[in-house]
DNA sequence: ATACTTGCAAATGATTTGCCAGTGT
DNA sequence: ACACTGGCAAATCATTTGCAAGTAT
């Protein structure tokens, strides 16, 4: 798809937001994407296309894969949506919210867990300040090993 | 393959040390691995299986991917080589210095580089203090816009 | 009514696996 | 000699694309 031009949507924080920026978009409101997005809002964390379609199975007629990959994708240009990678597995997807979730996962044990809004401020500052880049952990996670498993 | 018991094979920084490596572990110093691991040392960045796969056709009378999959994945147990992902392109492997290389990559301008040692460190110890992890970059790079795009 | 969407099948890209012939030690 | 390796074909996993039928507006 190519976005049809409208003021940019950024990230909403739940399902009734989310269905109305796609109508204030022109775009349809079916019920697949309903689905979808109701199940992406009510995940405590980001889940694969595979997991979201065998979830939506039963709540649809028929949930494939290929449609959901589609509507991801169309609701991530949207700024709806947004996904992550974990290792090598496939890709996470977690509703946006209005600033993008920074990720922290654990190379040890694999804990993963979002960073707490003033520590990716603090994060994002000393990075900055060191290398000269604004990090983002919203697509790949900050890796290392936590607390815990350093022995701390 | 499973590693047999052995002296754990730390990165090393030449072609020589690396067949040696592989001799100490009692493995195979066959002619694509000795061409595979030139390649990899002659190269100024990673590269990606198939683009090894190119520049080995020539040099050696078949280079099939399987093989060169294979061969990064037991160079990689042995600690002679990493890889990295860059946006969604296939991995990208490198041999592996005495210690892990740690990747910058912009968002912007995709420009992508090894962080100089005291970087790095620096960088490790301010997010160690923030948010408990002792970061890694070797496998995901750090992500963000850098000082150029950003306007600095 | 019409353009946007879906489901299904088939294609793609990256990587892995099975198997037997070839070769380093 | 013998186990480790390489090549080739086929399989697998994640994701994408083509297309005709279905539906939101």
């Amino acid at each position: 798809m190519t976005l049809a031009p409208g003021t940019p949507t950024a990230g909403v924080n739940d399902l009734a937001a989310a269905i109305a920026a796609l109508r204030a978009r022109g775009l349809r409101v079916s019920a697949a994407r309903r689905v979808l997005l109701a199940a992406l809002f009510a995940a405590d964390r980001p889940v694969s296309a595979e997991e979201l379609a065998g979830g939506l199975s039963g709540r649809l007629p028929n949930s494939d894969l290929a449609s959901i990959y589609r509507n991801l994708e169309t609701l991530e240009e949207l700024g709806l949506v947004r996904h992550v990678h974990i290792g090598h597995g496939p890709g996470l997807y977690a509703p946006a919210g209005r600033r993008d979730a920074e990720f922290v996962l654990c190379s040890e044990c694999h804990a993963f867990r979002v960073m707490e809004p003033d520590e990716a401020e603090r994060v994002r500052q000393a990075v900055a300040g060191i290398t000269g880049h604004e990090p983002r952990f919203s697509h790949f996670p900050l890796v290392g090993r936590c607390e815990d498993c350093r022995g701390g």
